[in-house]
RNA sequence: GUCCCCAUCGUCUAGUCUGGCCCAGGACACCGGCCUUUCACGUCGGCGACGCGGGUUCAAAUCCCGCUGGGGACGCCA
């Protein structure tokens, strides 16, 4: 009889030995079908080879959470995922060790989550919706969610966009118990403060023979890379500095030579990663690029960053997202190459827009902030995100981030990526207003939402001078309470400029915007009278359009300061509604407007 | 192009692991009725999906294989 007791069956034992669930399909023909028998922790730990059953992807969810090296009472379990590293542990160097409580002589591992985004934009829903997930598994399992700042990357970081991130993730209602904000006893967390911890793991890859400097131009590169896709082959480094003598590149280094440092990655095998939701993933290693670990500016690329840190900072499990699959081995690779046990991985499906595609900016509103100047409630977003790619048990849609956290179970997460729907949000938004806050509590909303000092303040030097009477104010100044607003179409028309180009004139202000910074009244002035004269137009006539979009009238408050005020976030939307009024922008054209755009710097 | 991931109503999803309670349930959107001075809310009803083809099985949305479709990655970005 099988094992499964419930029901007479005829199968032997032992028959529910089957092959993972849903992934890997492609591939499991190569050898074993029982994708668990081949995997390196049980060969490796020498067990039997014989298959055996062991619980799918999704039922992981009900065993032990905690389960790299949990100490209960009286037991010890370990994770079945571990694998002894390849290579000896890294030499205790105080700093180079992770920190790691111990009781009675038995580690205790708590869950440690964290969001590590990057301050390079606005704050992305994406970046919520991971923190969410991330948020709700560290505290369900009584461990810590953190806050890490990914910024690495010079030319695009900036501490404006690091302070927009955080405050929208408060605004949310998401708390961190560590982060660049607050401290924590594994600091810094901004990782431009750590670059002589990564240097000195970098250091160790060299010295161990797993990195090696690489002097090659970007152009060879780029060239490369051309020869490489023409060609119809797999991009990525042909390792020709790998070549050099550790001799020859150390003097090139202490010469002065520009160079990078890049890892050293097998040239046949197999890399398996383990996925919490998807089981195993296999990437053979041809497919894993030489990766630089140290940029020529001497920081870190994410790569290297991101192993060290999250091993240092204690990270037990990495929710990510899906994009983040196919350079999985390299972080592998890292972690076993510093000998150091890899996190539990678990892949979140994408946030898609309408069209299927990775959720972008250019297709849907993706800032937080343009949410919460929408009118949303930050409960009502966050329950949104919720409802993305998981649901409750009992299949409730409304339900409050404790209520989340309580309920959380990774095995219920779907992972078809979600489409982020702006309709349902607006509904749940609704249910929220009417459903949850006392009419007291509404207005109080409605006061910390934009009928408070700061946003009318900056709302009052535009109208004063304009009205007469304070019941002029909803006719003149309405727009700034709206989230959109309506227009006529041919208010939008102008002198001089055909329907083609009156889209396009539209879009490159739009784009424009996007570059802008800081996004206030002169820079805005400047780079618009700019595009007004590339368009051939008066500026007084490239402005009409643009006003009519944002305010939904011919006249109004003076463009830039109105600009200002409504924000970036507002003034996108309302610019792309204004050009799908008069036909939205199709790929070809996008791809050339684009270019004749970017030709002007 | 190469590799990887994914696949239930238009959308979010339940059900898939543990095959039978499923000729598939809920929600958004849409359409219609009721309630109502209007609208909204509420309420009742309608429309609407297991991508296709094989296999395993007494039995397949559920397990296996193939195909198709969608997505992601292929940076000195993260």
């Amino acid at each position: 009889m099988c094992s499964d007791g419930r029901r007479r069956c005829l199968r032997p034992a032992g028959s529910r030995c089957r092959p993972r669930t849903r992934s890997g399909r492609s591939r499991s023909g190569r050898s074993c079908p029982h994708r668990i028998g081949r995997s390196s922790s049980t060969s490796r730990a020498g067990s039997t080879s014989r298959c055996r059953p062991r619980e799918t992807p999704r039922a992981a969810g009900r065993f032990d959470e905690t389960r790299r090296a949990v100490y209960t009472p009286g037991r010890l379990s370990v994770n079945p995922h571990y694998r002894p590293a390849t290579l000896r542990p890294v030499r205790p160097l105080g700093r180079l060790r992770a920190p790691q409580p111990f009781v009675r002589g038995v580690p205790i591992v708590t869950v440690r989550t964290r969001i590590a985004p990057s301050p390079t934009g606005d704050p992305h829903v994406g970046t919520a919706y991971v923190a969410l997930f991330n948020y709700c598994f560290a505290r369900q399992h009584g461990g810590q969610f953190l806050l890490r700042i990914e910024d690495t990357d010079q030319v695009r970081s900036t501490r404006e966009s690091e302070d927009a991130i955080l405050k929208s993730l408060k605004w949310l209602g998401l708390t961190w118990d560590e982060g660049p904000d607050i401290g924590g006893p594994h600091g810094p967390y901004r990782q431009s403060e750590r670059s002589a911890i990564y240097r000195e793991h970098c250091d160790l890859l060299l010295e161990r023979g797993h990195a090696f400097r690489c002097f090659c131009t970007p152009q060879r590169l780029d060239e490369l890379r051309k020869v490489q896709q023409s060609g119809g082959q797999t991009a990525g480094y042909d390792g020709l500095c790998r070549g050099l003598s550790v001799a020859e590149a150390q003097s090139r280094a202490l010469e002065g030579e520009s160079h990078v440092v890049r890892m050293v990655v097998p040239r046949t095998g197999t890399c398996t990663i383990n996925d919490r939701l998807r089981g195993t993933i296999e990437i053979d290693w041809v497919q894993v690029d030489m990766q630089v670990l140290l940029k020529s500016d001497g920081l870190p690329t994410y790569h290297l960053a991101n192993v060290v840190d999250d091993h240092l900072m204690g990270i037990t499990h990495v929710l990510r997202g899906e994009e983040w699959i196919s350079s999985a081995p390299k972080h592998v690779l890292l972690y076993s190459y510093f000998g150091w046990e890899m996190p539990e991985l678990c892949h979140l499906p994408l946030l898609r827009n309408p069209d299927k595609s990775k959720l972008s900016k250019r297709k849907n509103p993706t800032s937080i902030v343009y949410y919460e100047r929408m009118g949303y409630l930050a409960e009502a977003l966050l329950n949104y995100l919720g409802m993305m790619a998981w649901s409750m048990p009992d299949e409730r849609e409304k339900f409050s981030l404790d209520e989340m956290v309580k309920a959380f179970d990774l095995s219920r997460v779907s992972l078809g990526g979600p489409v982020f729907d702006q309709a349902k949000l607006s509904w749940l938004n609704a249910r929220y207003l009417r459903e949850n806050l006392t009419p007291e509590q509404f207005v109080e909303r409605v006061r910390t939402w934009a009928l408070n000092t700061e946003y009318l303040g900056a709302v009052v030097p535009l109208v004063q001078s304009r009205i007469e009477r304070l019941s002029d104010l909803g006719g003149l100044a309405g727009f700034f309470l709206q989230g959109t607003v309506e227009f006529r179409v041919e208010d939008l028309v102008i002198k001089g400029l055909d329907q083609e180009g009156l889209r396009r004139a539209l879009q490159f202000t739009a784009w424009r915007l996007d570059e802008v910074t800081p996004f206030k009244s002169e820079p805005l002035g400047l780079a618009l009278r700019q595009l007004a004269e590339l368009c051939g137009v008066k500026a007084k006539d490239f402005l009409r359009p643009i006003f009519v979009a944002l305010t939904g009238k011919p006249v109004s408050t003076p463009l830039f300061e109105t600009m200002t005020v409504l924000g970036r976030d507002l003034c996108r939307a309302r610019l792309r509604l204004a050009i799908e009024a008069l036909g939205p922008m199709t790929a070809k054209e996008e791809k050339k407007w684009r270019k004749e755009l970017d030709g002007v710097g």
